[in-house]
This record gives structure tokens, C-alpha cells and sequence, in this order.
DNA sequence: TCTAATTTGTGCGTATGTATG
DNA sequence: GCATACATACGCACAAATTAG
């Protein structure tokens, strides 16, 4: 069923594989028939165990064969042409990345797989997840988020096929990435709304440590010192007393419906009395009382960018852009 | 009580452990009670007695079981602490499933790793998704969506494991689920609103066909029916003249947006010339355009509902509650 | 009391994949 | 490419305790 040519200039392992694949291609090896096992490969055809591993793996990780220690490798799929498998490691589900997620896909190679995790801010998660897929899949695409010593995990996964996405840490600058500069975006976004800001009297950034990037805050906190600006930085709206003159800058929605409510209650009015930035466009804010101000990265790009990034097999690092887009909020 | 599955990737003498666990947990086996011999376990699923032997040796230093030479094991423990991990398939993602996930993490018990997956409406990646992750899981929550013969798929797994969301099918009425019955809602709610549509001329169901189910389809077109509506059902917006007087159902927000954009631009007025009804609530609805009416079950509920009945292992069909939420867009 | 069947417990050997250096 | 340790799975032989007849 194998055949190998020692002096030929394809490697052996690849040659391995091609022949796996034509005995499926030929039917000669169907859905769950067994391949034969690597020491029997190795010792027939005077390999080392190394190569018919190096081959098998690939086989596993294209999603042809499955392996099952102690008894051997199977052949999963009829199909040869499932090329690759994706591990994407997100922090949590919202509808900010529906747009990532979405325009991610659509700019993919077909017949690729992506398989989506959710570490949910919790560290022993992100460790567990990344462990338990280890080998089973062609690239990692990992959102560290905000947690610290994501390098630990993430160093055990083979360099060459791990990306970064979204925010960036120092341990992490040899890997390729398509990232947002937190604390440079929102001082230059918030530097080009500076005359309107100026309206009012104070600014309010809600920021929850375990969700929200550091940057965003040193970024924040740079800007209002730079500017002598009076600012807070509070982690929730509980217990606030909402006042004339304030501005808010809002990471995220259930916040951003509470304050508008709140508003609302108050008689208040949106951009005069109270001054609204929300952090991460989404499809409805263009509509949402006349329109929020938000400052967001462009979340189709990234996921483009990722994408091609990919399909091209280039290692590099993207910042992603990121912009202010002013509307009747502010 | 024990469910061995062949070829997967997780070890069979794990499998036995688990399949025990569960069995403590679920009071199938109470303290005191024998388990079935190394033997008879070994026969009934071909195993190695040796298999079988490593998992009871495990049980039994875990302390959850005690051997007696010349007897049997016996269950010494009902409080066996098991971190269980579930499969959960969504069809996509989309903003909806923000509100179902989290409510649904919330109210599960700790320490339980939920895994999602997503299969795009696609037959060849919901069947590949299922075979692949069998034994690995559980519980498996799956959202079969409008594809057909999932239950060929589903089947497949240990049955009483397996939820269903969201939809339900002929097929699938084994299995218990948190479902909406899409035909009766779409109808009972439009019935509500009657007085409400009456003010226009014709309404119309924006229905994709590879997306929504087809409930939605049929109970629209019953309803219009029986009440003598000039209707249609029409799969994109291109090309759609805006008329003064048409209503529309949105199942989806990139279209809700489109046409709210549509009617500014032509200077129409929304609730007088244009009625809009979407589908799903999601946070900012409230806000957008003073408000859009929506059709929509409680996505908090469901995710409340599907945990509380992994939490009590209860086997029951719920049909989650549908409302019409009436805002200025009608 | 003897016997046969069943059960747990132990030891040894072989084959497979996995991980590391 | 090589060597080594480890985890999983299967099979066989034999001893010791228990139970049913």
C-alpha cells in the first residue's frame, strides 16, 4: 500500500502521505479501516518512527485519520480534500464578533475548518483548551485578551503555527499578529473629538478590569493628564449619579442601553447634557437615538486580514486600524 | 449503564469511569449498590478485562468504590464530584446567541466546560462535528437548525445525552429539547398585532430559506390567509421597490438595517408609510428609531431552562415562551 | 463436604501511540 | 534519526475468595 523511492527528491514523509491518500482515493483503504501501524511502516520500509509520524500527524491534523492510543490510526474521512483545521480561541461570545467571525470565513480558503473556544477570561480555561487541541490542529488563532502569561500555554504549541489576534502582549511579539494599539487609538481618537469633548465638564471612562485591554485605560488616563481634563475611571454605573456635563466612554452595550435609559429617566438630553462615546461599532449604533459616537477598530478588516494572513502563509504583524466615527452622541 | 464508544479519541477505560460517574450521579447506582463484574462488563462490550479492571482500580483509589475479593465492587460513595464537559452546536454565530450562551453559563452548574461548535447550515460540517467529538462529551446540546435528516447524525450518539435547541423536527421528538414552535408563535403574535397591520396594504416576509425555518414560512402565510392580507414572501431586498404602505418582517439585522436606511432615504416615515416587525430581540432594538417591534422568544429564558434541565437531569420537551414586544416601528 | 462456577487480584508479555531530549 | 520513558489496550495464566448447588 506504501511505496517509498529512497533517492528521489520529494521527502519521504510526503511520500508517506500520497500514498495514504490514493489507497483512500482508490478505496483500498475505506472509512474506519485501520492504516498500518507506525512500527510496521518504519521497520518495512527501513524508516524511522519520526517520519511515518511526521506523516501520520499531518494526515491527523488535515482531519483524515484519527489516532486512538494503544490501538492505532483510523481513517476518519472519505474525503482527501479536507485541507486544513483552525483552532480559534476567543475570549467570550458577543456581537462584536459576529462582523470578525463572519468576514474571517468569508475570506478563507473553502474546505477549511474553524473550530471556535471561548476562554472566558479565565485562565485555567485558556491553559486547558490550548492543551487538550495541541496537534490536532493546522493553525491556532488565540485571542489572549487580558490575561496574563497567556506565553506559557501558547510557547507549547508548534511556533510557526500560531497567531495573535487582537490585543498584543510583550511575551508574545514573536508570533504573527493582527492587533489593535489600544493605548495610541484611543488617545488619537480621542484627540480628534477634542473640540467636542471640550463641551463638557468631566470624562467617565467604564472600565471593567477583567474584560477591558490595559491599554485602554493608560491610554484614557494619558490623554485627559496631556490635556489637563477633570476624569474618573469608575469599573460600573451603580451608585452614579448621572450629571450635566458629563461625558462617558462605554465599552460595551448592556452598559451603553443602561446610561441611555438612564438618560432617558432623567430628561436629559443626548449630546447636550450628557456626552456618549461607545467603544466597538456594531450594526445598530448608526441607528440608535440618532446615532452613537463610537471608537472602533474595523472588525471585517481584521478578520480579512487574519484571513489572507492564512491563505498567504505570511508571518507578519498587522495593526489593525481603528477609527472615530462621530455621530449625534457626542 | 455503561456506553462504550469504539473509535474515538478518548481512552475506553476513561470512558468506563465516566459512564460509572454519571450513573452515581444520576442515582441509577446508589451506595451500596454492586457494579456489574469485570467480567460480564468485559464480555458485554469486548473489552480487555484488563480495561475494565484500570477503570474499576481508579474508581476504587478515588475511594468512590470498594472491591471485595470473590464478590464484587460496590458503590461506597453517592458524592462523586465530575467536571463534565458539553457539546454545544450552534448554527451560527449571531448577536442572538449572546444573551441564550450567557444565560445559559450562568445558570449551569460550576465547573462545566462548555464547548461550542457551529456547523453554518451545513449538513457535511453538522455530521462531521458530531462524529468527531462522540464520546468525548457528556451531555451534547445541538441546534439542528432547518437541516434535514439530522437525526441520522444524531442518532448516533448515546441518547439520553443529547438536547435539542431551538428547533424541533419530526424526527427528534425522542430527544428532550428547549424549543420554539415557530409556526404557532409567528401566528398567535401577528394576531396580536392585527389591529396594528391593518393600517397597511400588503406585508411582507423577508425569508431566507437556507436560514429561517420553515415554520416561520408557513404559519405567515396561515396567518395572512385566514385573514384575507395581501401578502408575500420575497428572499432578499434587492431590487425591491419601498411602497408606501407595505409591512415587513425581518428575520435578520443586517436587513433591518438596510431597509431602515432605505426609508430614510426616501423620506418615509416608519409606523406610517413603512411598518417593520423584526425577529429576535436583541439589547439596542429598544433604543433604534424610537423603538422596533419584534417577535421573539426569551433568549435569557432558553439559556435558563436547557441549564436547569442538564442541571436536575430532567427529560423533558419545553417550548420556550414567544412575545410580541410592541415598540414605535408597527 | 465437595464441586463447579464466578469473582477479584496479580504477574507477564506484546503492540500501539505520545512526549521528550 | 535515535533512545527512552510513558500511557493505553489486549490476551493469557494462575491464585484466592465466594457462592450456589
Amino acid at each position: 500500500m506504501i511505496s517509498i523511492q529512497q533517492k528521489t527528491g520529494t521527502p519521504k514523509y510526503k511520500q508517506i502521505i500520497a500514498s495514504i491518500e490514493n489507497a483512500i482515493v482508490s478505496g483500498t483503504l475505506k472509512k474506519g479501516d485501520a492504516l498500518p501501524s507506525i512500527n510496521s511502516v518504519s521497520m518495512a520500509h527501513k524508516l524511522s518512527r519520526d517520519t511515518v509520524l511526521m506523516a501520520f500527524n499531518e494526515l491527523k491534523t488535515r482531519g483524515i485519520v484519527q489516532s486512538i492510543v494503544g490501538k492505532g490510526y483510523y481513517v476518519l474521512n472519505d474525503q482527501v480534500d479536507v485541507t486544513q483545521k483552525i483552532f480559534l480561541l476567543f475570549d467570550e461570545l458577543n456581537s462584536f464578533k459576529e462582523d470578525l467571525y463572519s468576514s474571517f470565513l468569508k475570506h478563507l480558503d473553502k474546505n477549511i475548518r474553524v473550530d471556535t473556544f471561548f476562554h472566558h477570561f479565565n485562565y485555567d480555561m485558556f491553559s486547558k483548551l490550548i492543551h487538550e487541541n495541541r496537534g490536532a490542529y493546522n493553525q491556532y488563532i488565540i485571542m489572549p485578551a487580558n490575561l496574563k502569561n497567556t506565553h506559557v500555554a501558547i510557547d507549547s504549541l508548534p511556533k510557526e503555527r500560531v497567531y495573535i489576534l487582537d490585543q498584543m502582549h510583550s511575551e508574545l511579539l514573536k508570533y504573527p499578529a493582527v492587533y489593535q494599539n489600544f493605548e495610541k487609538d484611543i488617545i488619537s481618537n480621542l484627540n480628534k473629538a477634542l473640540p467636542l469633548i471640550k463641551k463638557y465638564n468631566r470624562i467617565i471612562l467604564l472600565f471593567d478590569e477583567s474584560r477591558q485591554p490595559e491599554g485602554m485605560r493608560i491610554g484614557f488616563e494619558k490623554f485627559c493628564i496631556s490635556n489637563v481634563l477633570e476624569h474618573a475611571v469608575i469599573a460600573s454605573l451603580e451608585n452614579l449619579p448621572l450629571a450635566k456635563g458629563d461625558v462617558f466612554i462605554i465599552p460595551d452595550d448592556k452598559n451603553l442601553l443602561r446610561i441611555i435609559k438612564k438618560i432617558k429617566e432623567k430628561n436629559l438630553v443626548l449630546s447636550q447634557d450628557i456626552g456618549i462615546i461607545s467603544y466597538n461599532d456594531t450594526l445598530l449604533k448608526e441607528l440608535v437615538e440618532g446615532g452613537i459616537t463610537t471608537i472602533s477598530t474595523d472588525f471585517n478588516k481584521m478578520g480579512e486580514q487574519l484571513a489572507n494572513m492564512i491563505n498567504t502563509k505570511e508571518q507578519v504583524k498587522i495593526e489593525n486600524s481603528n477609527a472615530l466615527i462621530l455621530r449625534n452622541s457626542l
